[in-house]
DNA sequence: CGAACCTCCTGCGGGC
DNA sequence: TGCCCGCAGGAGGTTC
C-alpha cells in the first residue's frame, strides 16, 4: 500500500535512471487499469525524460516535447528498473524500454493505479492534480490552514487529514499514527480540535512522512532489478494493526474501531 | 457545500 | 491440508 514516502522512494529510485533516458519501446500487457491505459501510449516513443516529480501519491514522469506520464501506484503498484531479458511477472502491465539497455516496470496487481499520457496540458492542471491541497512537507501546510479546514468539519480529524484537498497524501496507516504521536483521538470532530493541536498535529504528520522517507531512502538499491518494494514493512508502527495489543507508551491496549469505512487504531489513555 | 456510501481488484487470512 | 468466503484499501464518483 503505498503512502506518499512509499511514492517519494519510489520517485528517488526511478529517477536517475529516467532522466536524459530516450524511450525505445512501450510495451503494455494489460490496459484495464484505474483508467484504461491509452491505445496510443507508443507515441511516446523516441521522446526523453526530463524529470521525475511527485505531487501527493502521483507521479509525473515530464517528457522532452512530448508532454508527461501521469503514473499512481494505487493500492498495490510498484514501479521498479529491469532488463528488457528479465521474466514477465504476473501483473506486470506496462514496460518502458530505455536507450541505455535498462527497462521501468509497473506492476500492479489490484489494478487500482493510473498510467496515463498527458500530451499537452500542464500536469498539475490535470483535473485529478487540479484541486489537491498542500504538500503535508512544505511550507503551505501550516496549523493555521488545517485550523482553516477543520473549522466547519465535523467529520472526525482523521478523515480530514486524509482529504487531499486538506493536505495530500496522508494515507490509513500514517493518519493513524500520527494521531498517535499528536495525542489526539481520531474519532474527535475536526471542528472540536482546540488551541495546539492543530500544530502538534501538522508536526506529527510531517514528522511520521519524514522518517518514513529516511527509512526508504536506505532501500533504495532494491529499485534496481528487484520487487520493487520500498521496505516499508519495517516501519515500527506504534498503533496501525494493533488493535488489542499493549500501547508501546503506556501498555494500554490499542483500541480499532471503522472510521469512514477504513480501518482506525488509537490507544485510549495516550489519546484524548 | 458536506457527509455517507459505492466502486474498482486481487491476495491473503480466518474459519472449518 | 485445502478450500471458500470476506475483507482490506486510494481516491474518484454518486447521491442526498
Amino acid at each position: 500500500m503505498p503512502e506518499l514516502p512509499e511514492v517519494e522512494t519510489t520517485r528517488r529510485g526511478i529517477e536517475p535512471h529516467l532522466v536524459g533516458q530516450r524511450i525505445t519501446e512501450v510495451i503494455v500487457r494489460e490496459r484495464r487499469l484505474r483508467y484504461t491505459v491509452p491505445a496510443d501510449l507508443d507515441t511516446i516513443i523516441g521522446s526523453h525524460a526530463s524529470e521525475v516529480r511527485r505531487r501527493g501519491k502521483y507521479l509525473v514522469v515530464d517528457l522532452e516535447n512530448a508532454g508527461s506520464l501521469l503514473i499512481h501506484l494505487g493500492m498495490s503498484g510498484s514501479l521498479r528498473i529491469a532488463q528488457p531479458s528479465d521474466d514477465f511477472r504476473k501483473h506486470d502491465h506496462i514496460a518502458l524500454n530505455l536507450g541505455g539497455g535498462a527497462q521501468l516496470r509497473y506492476h500492479d496487481p489490484r489494478r487500482f493505479g493510473i498510467f496515463l499520457h498527458l500530451p499537452n496540458e500542464e500536469p498539475l492542471d490535470h483535473k485529478l492534480l487540479k484541486h489537491l491541497g498542500p504538500e503535508p512537507l512544505s511550507e503551505a501546510f501550516t496549523a493555521a490552514h488545517l485550523r482553516a479546514f477543520s473549522m466547519k468539519r465535523k467529520a472526525a480529524i482523521k478523515l480530514v487529514i486524509m482529504d487531499s484537498k486538506c493536505v495530500v497524501g496522508v494515507g490509513n496507516i500514517y493518519a493513524s499514527e500520527a494521531l498517535f504521536r499528536a495525542g489526539i483521538r481520531p474519532g474527535i470532530a475536526a471542528k472540536r480540535l482546540t488551541g495546539p493541536k492543530h500544530e502538534r498535529l501538522v508536526d506529527a504528520i510531517r514528522t511520521v512522512l519524514s522518517e518514513s522517507i529516511e527509512q526508504g531512502g536506505t532501500t533504495l538499491r532494491d529499485f534496481v532489478n528487484s520487487d520493487g518494494e520500498p521496505g516499508y514493512f519495517r516501519q515500527r508502527l506504534f498503533v496501525y494493526g494493533r488493535q488489542g495489543e499493549p500501547c508501546r507508551t503506556c501498555g494500554t491496549p490499542i483500541r480499532h474501531a471503522v472510521m469512514g469505512q477504513r480501518a482506525t487504531f488509537w490507544c485510549p489513555e495516550c489519546q484524548s
